[in-house]
DNA sequence: CGAATGACCAAGC
DNA sequence: GGCTTGGCCATTC
């Protein structure tokens, strides 16, 4: 152990800390470009084991939906913190989720 | 080393 | 459109 884990989360930290205003991320996403492309799962594993100094609330599952109240003060401030990004969000759920992703290739702000 | 766990994803009902 | 099942992969006990 201690070698993809090492890069895994180095890179993931790095996206997440990559990731701008207004713009979110799916756990499969971040799973793929970190050279994963099955372990989302890992990737929220990270998440919650990860430092609190990354914009953890920017990052949502594909469904679009936030996660559980886990962190963030629970599912409203997650919503909340989203909304302050710019982020819409309805029945808890990302609105046009597909517009807010943000692929760090495209490098659209 | 084997079994259990998880901030997921896709398919099925 | 929402709930359930199976699968993937790495970490932890």
């Amino acid at each position: 152990m201690t070698e993809v884990n090492l890069e895994l989360r180095e890179r993931v930290y790095h996206l997440v800390s990559q990731i701008p205003e207004g713009r979110v991320m799916t756990y499969g996403q971040i799973a793929v470009l970190c050279g994963h492309p099955r372990a989302a799962r890992i990737v929220g594993q990270i998440a919650h084991f990860g430092p609190t100094d990354l914009p953890w609330h920017r990052v949502v599952n594909k469904q679009g939906g936030l996660a559980n109240e886990f962190s963030f003060g629970g599912l409203e401030g997650h919503k909340k913190l989203l909304q302050q990004d710019g982020v819409e969000i309805t029945d808890n759920h990302v609105g046009n989720m597909d517009k807010y992703l943000w692929d760090p290739k495209n490098s659209q702000q």
